[in-house]
DNA sequence: GCAATATATCTTCCATGGAAGCCACCGCGC
DNA sequence: GCGCGGTGGCTTCCATGGAAGATATATTGC
């Protein structure tokens, strides 16, 4: 790591090793009284999760879906048969609103890969189903999804996707319980 | 990788580790010819780049700007002095397209955070500037925002931090080196 | 049984961004 | 100077999702 920023005069030009680098290159300059550092980490961050999402949302659209249709679809798939599931509770497996929920689930049903029918123990409640065609329709692009994020996992050697993986599940777990943050860490000036 | 998966028999009860553990344990169940073991580390880092977002987007909030015009000012922001920019310029930075670039400089300007004049080089080009009040607002919020990325950061050991950039960086390297998927790698199916 | 409240879903409106086409302008060749 | 293809930005239309309120039903207390 030892020669992850290039030597200070460097600017732009020399050919920075990626975009965040030069990123941070131009901060360094413009604001040498910040330390951006942690671009380097959160910045790639969402850089490689944005390019990893086009890649899988190729794979979907293959299959006439949209990532959103494809994780409804995926939840219901993987609940097991009869393979039904509230749109309360597809919404909160897939972090969107219910009422984003209501409009994948009306595209679904259009297109004839899922019904909706009332619950019989709850009159609120609305029951979503895989159609047949759309039980097949899932596991023929879940398969090909998992063939897709094995190609693109295949670029680590185990060692290096164990190593992600651990790093990834830690963050993740201490973000999860974290104590939210001191009042004063954004100074009130916009609103 | 060999006490990745919990002993087989546990299913969604005992208490996966977190969410994505326990989708997989669902899809080994539905799915046992599956190995779905790149969504450990795939799944992940979608959800922790979702997650660090949402934080992420917390303070631009404060500022009265969304994600999107934030990387605006930001990109004009460290361009340095007289921190002007083409649109086009703008747009390939923030990775949006041009329509796109558009509507965020036709918001910055009506919030006075930046002025659109023609270029002249060129008819058809325009030159985005920072305002005043736009320079001073990005300063501090891109000060809060370091702030932030710090204090997510610091969740992670130095050492932590700076594996996973080393494993991002050469991940993302390695995509965009990787030749593209072989013909077959996708089965046509759905359309 | 009925009123008051809670809950699940849906509806409406809005914000954001992509895709594709339009228009003004550049630069080239003549 | 003029036509022609290329380019940059903008416009239009559409897709998706969030926020907040509407609607229908369930539940509780009496």
């Amino acid at each position: 790591m030892e020669q992850q920023q290039p030597p200070s005069g460097v600017g732009p030009a020399a050919g920075p090793a990626d975009h965040v680098a030069a990123i941070q290159a131009e901060w360094r300059r413009e604001r040498p009284d910040l330390d951006v550092s942690p671009q380097a980490v959160i910045g790639r961050l969402h850089r490689l999760a944005g390019r990893l999402t086009d890649e899988l949302c190729l794979v979907y659209g293959h299959y006439g879906l949209g990532e959103g249709e494809f994780d409804v679809l995926a939840a219901l798939r993987r609940t097991g048969a009869p393979f039904e599931r509230a749109p309360g509770e597809l919404a909160a497996h897939t972090m969107v609103t219910t009422g984003a929920m209501t409009k994948r689930i009306d595209r679904l049903e259009r297109a004839g890969l899922v019904t909706r029918r009332r619950s019989e123990d709850d009159g609120r409640g609305r029951v979503v189903a895989l159609t047949d065609a759309g039980r097949r329709l899932i596991d023929e692009a879940f398969t090909a999804h998992m063939q897709n994020e094995h190609r693109l996992l295949g670029l680590l050697t185990p060692e290096e996707a164990a190593t992600l993986e651990t790093l990834l599940t830690a963050w993740q777990h201490r973000l999860d319980h974290a104590p939210p943050p001191a009042d004063g860490v954004q100074p009130p000036a916009g609103g």
